[in-house]
RNA sequence: GCCCGGGUGGCGGAACUGGUAGACGCAAGGGACUUAAAAUCCCUCGGCCGCAAGGCUGUACGAGUUCGAUUCUCGUCCCGGGCACCA
């Protein structure tokens, strides 16, 4: 046994190991054992490893070591989410080109994971930016197209004009474009979207099932989706043929409607006030509103505004004329993009009627106090029951919905729908690094899908990254131009790229077969290996990221590509890594190494600590794992990250918990070369029972298989690696006090090796380098991870004597050590005897005694 | 505003289905070893009172249920996250 622990050579060499007998290589044929999938979500090559991403795949590491000891065939994959804007950005700066940038990246990102010791599956790697891989996603894209899931629709962008160029909405600081400053506005282009919509439903209702997600997850989504039950109206507008279709969800409330707000958006709102002498302050509005950018628009603030359009329509029920406004508070995205106003019961209605002087009308009643429409100081949105309603005059409003609804269904005016807050996936970017959707523009056919046979459009190297005003692809003229694969003539190229989004929808099922060059899937394999059984990443994908791989299981489900419902069974969202800011009046944020003793080390003013926050590049709260693997190994890295905190709880970095998580390593491997004499040369599975009367050899071998139920039992339940590793940290503290009796007692010396043995297999998916090595050096047969993972015998590691608490009117008085078999009458009778506990109930008449086994005695006085 | 989380020592965090609050680690203090330091080892460590035995108090705050509440119920305050004129 080496005298000293050296983690930089112990790593290299299995690190070594592991990648020339490709360890953790698995097949794909059914060898009998279970299949389990364990998945990380990949990350954006954007330059270096961060310990976000170390915290996330070491929690992943330990689920698939452990699982591969309890017998799994395990699946653990790694790949890159390579597409994206920041490569551009990158290329522009240093005069390079993305794939570059990336693929450089790539290679070092890649070798810093290694070092980190995961057990990657490497022969399955994958790159989305690689033809092999977008190149099938177009025929996904295409099979999408066929079933109309895929339309072109005009939608509005953010656009800056003097960079005549699309924004996306991270590019938007405070309404303004992020490079020259000049105000954004929304523009109108035509985008390529997903119908995902036409899931809502089933997005929706899958979420019951999803039992092994965290529930905040499940709410998030469900509000996203923002399911709602109502009615579409129509309004006939006067003089015309024409009607409005509005949804609402209080068709309660129709005889209350005054007036109607359409969304600035709205056709409409052109329409019927052109020839009107509104039409010249309705196109100012109009243009007033669309400048605004989304955050504006939609910020708590916004003053509610609207102009009359000279146009009316009629209240079918009551007969009515209501004014159409148009306002700047009404969405065109969702429902219709238009509302029926009801002042006295909404609460924007209200505000907008007492702005412009129109009509309350109160229609529904609470009980006790009547409204009166001239004194009300904000709407009444709650039940009650109807008044002014005609024949539902009287009816509880909760019952007249549906009455409504189908008074007006007789009549063809009205039907009930549902409504959803979600809208379709709009996936047009105007940006070069991304998936060319494979469409033609043909001046004669119109669109015109790229046919199968001539995939994939494969992204062009040459193209400037620095016009303007468009995707770079427009500007690449042999990318552009192409004949019509329908009629042969001259057409031109779609030039927009996928939302990145796209790629990492189906990866985790690309994952099964990426060697497959002729489809996007092979399904005996991707039905063998999915759903991923657990999958793991930051929570900050809650919607997006897990919505739309969801959309995409079940699209690609319906294109016969695979046969479940729901990609991902288990799934665990992991805090942040956070930690203490620092900043100094001269220097602004300070990295942790420009601050020693209170001091900024550059111009040597104070520097003061900030709050603990996500570390980050720009407040410059980082630690580089790099350094700190090269300083104390990745053993203890990977330790210090799964004790510091539970995997789903924020991780407060701190120095001086890594080096205690190092001093646990050491420890151990000092135990094992301090008494490398009693350990070595013997394998595990036949520790001998201790003999008589050896009560520290009994209470070690208890600790043991105590430590083996606690370890399996938080991982199993929870991963809640932290108190498994303190469970552990106890074992070996235990061990360090038996050594005497392990050296004098050959039974003891027995129950030392089995508590060892023990301890380096618990530790072995945490901390592997370690362990493989202590494991070898001793003398163990084969290798620690591939041992059967420990397994309890409950009957060791059960006490023979037990506390048991003695408490007098809730307060504990007094303990006795108490024979685990004891009956309860014997224990109560122990209890009252006990000689703490007397002065407390001498002279008292004792009420009640509650006695729980093995745990404690109440007593009543 | 609405919807989720969460408030436990100086710090990170433990505490099974209501049963000894503070495991484990960090920091701090004291001691041993050393010429010295580091490393290591031993002891102390929520607060208050006490020489001690021991007592009182304590899981954001206020009530309640219970023999017993960090855990369950109600109310209040604070922090974090998500959504936000959704008709």
């Amino acid at each position: 046994m080496d005298r000293h622990y050296n983690p930089g050579t112990i790593e290299e060499k299995w690190q070594s190991f592991w990648d020339a007998n490709q360890s953790f290589r698995v097949s794909d044929e059914d060898e009998g054992r279970e299949k389990y999938y364990v998945l990380e979500m990949f990350p954006y090559p954007s330059g270096r490893i961060h310990m976000g991403h170390v915290r996330n795949y070491t929690i992943g590491d330990v689920v698939a070591r452990y699982k591969a000891m309890r017998g799994f065939k395990v699946l653990h994959p790694m790949g890159w989410d390579s597409f994206g804007m920041p490569a551009e950005n990158a290329a522009i700066q240093n005069k390079t080109h993305p794939a570059a940038w990336t693929y450089a990246n790539i290679d070092i990102m890649r070798a810093q994971l290694k070092r980190i010791g995961l057990s990657y599956d490497w022969e399955r790697e994958l790159a989305t930016s690689d033809v092999s891989y977008y190149g099938l996603e177009q025929r996904i894209f295409l099979k999408m197209y066929e079933r109309g899931l895929v339309y072109r629709k005009q939608a509005f962008v953010n656009w800056c004009e003097t960079c005549r160029t699309v924004l996306a909405n991270e590019q938007v600081e405070a309404g303004r474009c992020w490079r020259c400053g000049e105000e954004v506005t929304q523009k109108e282009l035509p985008q390529w979207c997903f119908r995902i919509t036409r899931y809502a439903e089933e997005l929706l209702e899958g979420l019951e099932g999803l039992t092994g997600w965290p529930e905040q997850v499940i709410t998030q989504q469900r509000n996203w989706i923002g399911r709602s039950y109502g009615s579409e109206i129509a309004f006939r507008i006067e003089n015309s043929d024409d009607s409005i279709t509005v949804f609402t969800t209080r068709p309660d409330t129709l005889y209350g409607a005054t007036f109607m707000s359409i969304a600035p958006e709205n056709p409409l709102a052109v329409q019927l006030s052109s020839g009107t002498s509104q039409a010249g302050p309705v196109r100012d509005f109009i243009a007033r509103v669309l400048k605004q950018d989304k955050t504006v628009r939609s910020s708590d603030d916004l003053v509610k505004e609207g102009v009359f359009t000279g146009a009316y329509c009629i209240n079918p029920v009551t007969g009515r004329r209501m004014p159409v406004y148009v306002a700047n508070f009404v969405l065109m995205e969702y429902g219709t993009g238009a509302v029926m106003a009801v002042p006295a019961h909404d609460q924007r209605d209200f505000e907008f009627a007492r702005a412009y002087g129109l009509d309350v009308r109160v229609v529904i009643q609470p009980e006790g106090a009547p409204l009166d429409p001239a004194a009300m100081a904000q709407a009444y949105v709650d039940d009650g029951v109807l008044v002014n309603s005609n024949r539902f005059t009287g009816m509880h409003n909760r019952e007249a919905m549906g009455a409504i609804t189908d008074y007006l269904a007789a009549q063809g005016l009205g039907r009930r729908t549902v409504n959803y807050r979600l809208k379709d996936w709009g996936i047009s970017r105007q940006r070069y690094w991304g998936a060319p959707i494979p469409v033609v523009h043909c001046p004669r056919c119109g669109i015109v899908p790229v046919p199968e046979r001539d995939l994939p459009v494969v992204l062009p190297e040459k193209v400037s990254l620095e016009v303007l005003g468009r995707s770079p692809l427009a500007d690449c003229t042999e990318f552009v131009n192409t004949a019509c694969p329908q009629c042969g003539a001259a057409a031109q190229r779609e030039t927009d790229t996928m939302d990145t989004f796209v790629e990492s929808s189906w990866y985790f099922a690309r994952y099964a077969c990426p060697d497959l060059m002729d489809a996007p899937l092979d399904p005996a394999r991707v039905n063998y290996w999915l759903p991923v059984d657990q999958y793991i990443g930051g929570i900050e994908h809650a919607v997006m990221h897990l919505l739309y791989a969801r959309f995409f299981t079940r699209v690609l489900r319906d294109l016969g590509m695979l046969d479940f419902d729901e990609p991902f069974t288990n799934l665990l969202t992991q805090g942040m890594v956070c930690m203490e800011t620092s900043s100094c009046a001269n220097c602004g944020w300070l990295f942790p190494e420009e601050v020693q003793s209170g001091a900024c080390t550059r111009c040597g003013g104070e520097a003061r600590q900030g709050r603990t926050e996500k570390m980050s590049k720009s407040k410059k709260n980082v630690v580089d794992p790099e350094k700190l693997i090269a300083q104390f190994g990745a053993d203890t890295a990977r330790l210090f990250c799964l004790f510091a905190a539970p995997p789903e709880k924020d991780l407060e970095w701190n120095e001086k918990g890594v080096e205690g998580s190092f001093r646990f390593i050491q420890r151990l491997w000092r135990l094992a070369e301090e008494n490398a004499d009693l350990l070595e040369h013997v394998n595990a599975g036949s520790y001998g029972e201790p003999a008589p009367g050896d009560d520290a050899g009994r209470a070690m071998r208890r600790k043991t298989h105590q430590t083996i139920a606690k370890v399996t039992a938080d991982i199993e339940k929870s991963f809640h690696f932290n108190t498994a590793i303190s469970a552990v940290m106890e074992l070996v503290n235990h061990l360090y006090q038996f050594v005497p009796h392990a050296r004098n007692h050959a039974a003891g010396t027995q129950a030392f090796r089995e508590a060892f043995d023990a301890a380096v297999l618990l530790l072995a998916p945490m901390a592997p380098h370690v362990c493989e090595e202590i494991w070898q050096q001793l003398g163990r047969a084969g290798l620690a991870g591939e041992q059967p993972w420990p397994t309890d015998d409950p009957a060791i590691a059960a006490a023979d004597e037990v506390q048991i608490v003695v408490q007098v009117n809730g307060k504990v008085r007094g303990k006795l050590s108490v024979d685990a078999a004891a009956a309860d009458d014997r224990v109560r009778e122990l209890a009252l005897a006990c000689e703490h506990v007397q002065p407390w109930i001498q002279g008292r008449e004792i009420r009640k005694v509650i006695v729980v086994p093995k745990k404690l005695v109440s007593i009543v006085v």
